[in-house]
DNA sequence: AAGGAAAATAAAAACGTTTTTATTTTGACA
DNA sequence: TGTCAAAATAAAAACGTTTTTATTTTCCTT
């Protein structure tokens, strides 16, 4: 040990000037050689890279960034809701954002988010992230059926993937699930069960993949050739206090559902509690069909039906999306539309007394 | 309208070059009536401050990174466990995310946020933060009793501020719950009303916060002067099946519980149905006592008395405190620990036939 | 062996800042 | 009015890259 050990000065970070120096070629070289240019020499490629594995080079983003003008920084933006009571808000986004930086591992790029509390504050983020520069590309869910965001995105040619697909006809890369599908499955699988007077417990009719399962549910009735319920259909935020309260509404009505269809895990658990204080039994008084966002229906006292799609696949594709579409990918050829698995835990007739 | 209106070239972002050009000064002395130097003359600095305004001028962040060396992010280390079924975890971390974004809001400090798989995933991330200059500060939670990353950074010199203390005498920035007073609290509370054999549900041991509660319920069983139900600690992931199966696992022993002191959300669902599943009623034959991440503990049946402390004040703290920290504030000063309060759903003893 | 094209490398400029150093302008004082 | 310090501004260098342009080296052809 050194007499004088203060405070071990950190040997300043190596650059591509000290492996010019070590290496005796120019930085130019340096710099071609490291990206793998062909008109460096190969024998003097595999020396550059030999002294920067040494030397333990690490190429500067800042210096990178300044450069090229990228920012090497996919942004997502994610929603939370103000609510002070609504804290389940977004718990999906664990899993989203998972998925994403599986996609962003091993490439130069860092995963930044930006917090949202409304759509307008999600335009405005959007715009300021185009604007100036703050990342290359970006990923953002919650789309309306009208979505300034993607407006704005595709009109400035910025790479983006959505998560939902708006309600008009634009070239976009997307990943969604396919609520319509989902919804209707839901609803004709009641109808089959027996049950006339189902409620949908539905996102406000500004998302797109609210209008989605609004014609899902229709189509199902539809296809029975059965008027459809559509005085119990009830729009909400997706907050657990809006599934309790849509509850005790919805027994007062004079013709009161005997099934649900709910929208995500937050409302399935207000309905549910809804339904307890009311003295309901969930498989004897109605029936519950949910969508399952954190796969924990199966801990529900009783466990429900449920469709369930592990979400973090859908994060990982929109990294992976986002990544092709920063590269100049045809966003045409980025899209997949995830169809929810079953997962059946309840006859959904009323124990077998409806079919 | 111009009749040849082909894709509209966006003029190129102003630069302080540009406000050079514009008012006749140097780039110098715009960059330093810019950032409000002393040194040049009051009605310059207005002057180009219009000036700024006129042209919309936004600073170049990567310009600034590359000069000063600075990042402008605050890195967040958000954990995620690769487990499939364990899709809950990490439902708090939206809130926390919201709360430190909400402190970083109009500063120059944008959030990225590092995924990470566990302890060792955790403390490599951090190092790559350090080494590579990733980040200007640092924020993680899920903290060792001995944590390599709070070893790391105190070494390093590096701005952070941890969610959780760790079990050394060090001096960092740290916000956290009073784990220990929060477990005493409800192990005291199901004592006092008359219950002995009480479970605690508890995270893996190597936690921090692990210890704090193990330290809470033994101190509440001393003080009781009764002998505490060591054997009815159960410790795991926080997962909803780990809930679960730890109330089949302990209403097997000879001496089974008739309490429970949860930990988390996750968990308190776990058990709140294994106790539904073995036929076990609670308020009746069982009182549970949990501590509540998001929430929603009034909508579980019945709904069970928690302690609360809405996460997204820590969230925000923690952004205010990596803020200062990164000013160069002294860590001393930039401490905090948070009571939950608690809310009573139930008498928790038993329906009063125990008190 | 000279000439010239191709290959390899080097030099220089640029990205947008901040900071250090140098120069000019102002204003007080004798 | 000339001198000098202080105030204000300008010039230049630097941060670490990439890219364009220039130079040198290699090697083939005759």
């Amino acid at each position: 040990m050194a007499a004088h050990m203060h405070k071990t000065r950190r040997a300043p970070a190596p650059t591509i000037k000290t492996l010019a120096e070590i290496t005796g070629y120019s930085i130019a070289t340096i710099s071609k050689a490291l990206r793998e240019s062909p008109v460096v020499a190969p024998v003097t490629r595999d020396l550059i890279f030999k002294a920067a594995r040494e030397v333990g080079y690490q190429a500067n983003a800042r210096g990178m960034a300044l450069r090229t003008g990228k920012s090497f920084q996919a942004a997502v933006l994610m929603p939370v809701t103000a609510a002070r009571d609504y804290e389940w808000d977004g718990v999906e986004y664990t899993q989203i954002l998972s998925g994403v930086s599986q996609a962003l591992d091993g490439t130069d790029y860092r995963m930044s988010v930006h917090v949202i509390r409304d759509a307008a504050d999600g335009a405005e983020a959007a715009r300021r992230i185009v604007d100036q520069g703050l990342a290359d590309g970006l990923i953002f869910s919650g789309i309306l059926a009208d979505d300034p965001r993607i407006d704005l995105l595709v009109d400035h040619h910025f790479p983006f993937v959505s998560m939902g697909r708006c309600r008009k006809d634009l070239d976009y890369a997307h990943v969604d699930i396919d609520n319509e599908w989902a919804a209707h499955a839901a609803t004709a699988r009641l109808l089959a069960g027996g049950h006339r007077r189902i409620a949908l417990v539905n996102p406000e009719r500004r998302f797109s993949y609210a209008m989605d399962r609004l014609d899902g549910f229709a189509r199902a009735f539809r296809e029975a050739g059965i008027a459809a319920s559509a005085d119990l259909i009830v729009e909400g935020d997706l907050s657990t206090h809006f599934g309790r309260q849509s509850v005790i509404d919805l027994l007062q009505v004079a013709e009161p559902p005997t099934a649900f269809v709910c929208i995500n895990e937050s409302t399935t658990l207000g309905v549910l509690s809804g339904l307890g204080s009311l003295g309901r039994q969930v498989g004897v008084d109605v029936d519950v069909i949910a969508y399952d966002d954190i796969n924990v229906s199966a801990y529900f006292t009783p466990p429900i039906t449920t469709f369930y799609q592990p979400i973090e696949v859908l994060g990982r594709t929109l990294g992976q999306f986002l990544l092709k579409r920063m590269e100049g990918e045809d966003p045409k050829a980025l899209r997949q539309v995830f169809r929810p698995t079953l997962i059946e835990r309840q006859p959904d007739n009323l124990g077998g007394r409806l079919a």
